[in-house]
DNA sequence: TCTGTAGTTCGATGATATTCGAACTATGGA
DNA sequence: TCCATAGTTCGAATATCATCGAACTACAGA
């Protein structure tokens, strides 16, 4: 699979990090990576369909809230954390901070 | 015209607070307020049509962002600052500061 | 090479949002 | 009372999004 696109931080563009965190389904995705350091996509899946997290992985990772390295079949996701401080201070940990 | 609904604090929803910023549109008008503390919708409306503008101040309202009442024929608005930074710690500072 | 697993991409569908003009409401002033 | 101003609401058109099944790609193991 060809690796994915994934933007600098200085690509990275506010609005499209709060919408992409104005999903629940994604919030809830942020919030369990925040938790684990990192997972595959089938274990934040939630159940739901896989193109459905597909899309939603995609959405996080385009606002650069996400970076997805493949190991053997598997997507291993993580938070891009410092570069999201280091270009937003203060916001992500202000948004997960906030319970449910 | 009948007083809005504002949502009390506890009622603020973060998913929604997120989705409202994250139209640029919505984003301006808060940054304007958060400079001019205070504002009609027509000093904020960017040469927009009016019942454009309307809508966005009413998801602004409805996600407890703004706060507008009624001074003769105007309607005065202002950002809940405390209220938001009283559920949302640090959320709203953090989304202001990012420039551009 | 065959099969299974993990995940992406495509296409369609239904839901929701944005935008705008037009009609409406409410207030203030002449 | 008449008119202008400020803003809302309604309705329609357009766009965008979430969701999901189906087909596809890539890798690992037997």
């Amino acid at each position: 699979m060809r690796p994915f696109k994934h933007p600098t931080a200085s690509e990275f563009v506010l609005e499209r990090v709060l919408y992409a965190l104005s999903d629940p389904v994604r919030l809830e995705i942020v919030r369990r990576l925040a938790a684990l350091g990192e997972a595959s996509c089938s274990e934040l899946d939630g159940g739901r369909p896989k193109s459905s997290v597909s899309h939603h992985f995609r959405v996080l990772r385009d606002a650069g809230l996400v970076c997805t390295r493949s190991v053997g079949t598997t997507h291993i996701n993580s938070l891009r954390s410092e570069e999201m401080n280091a270009r937003f201070p203060g916001l992500l940990e202000a948004i997960l901070s906030q319970r449910e």
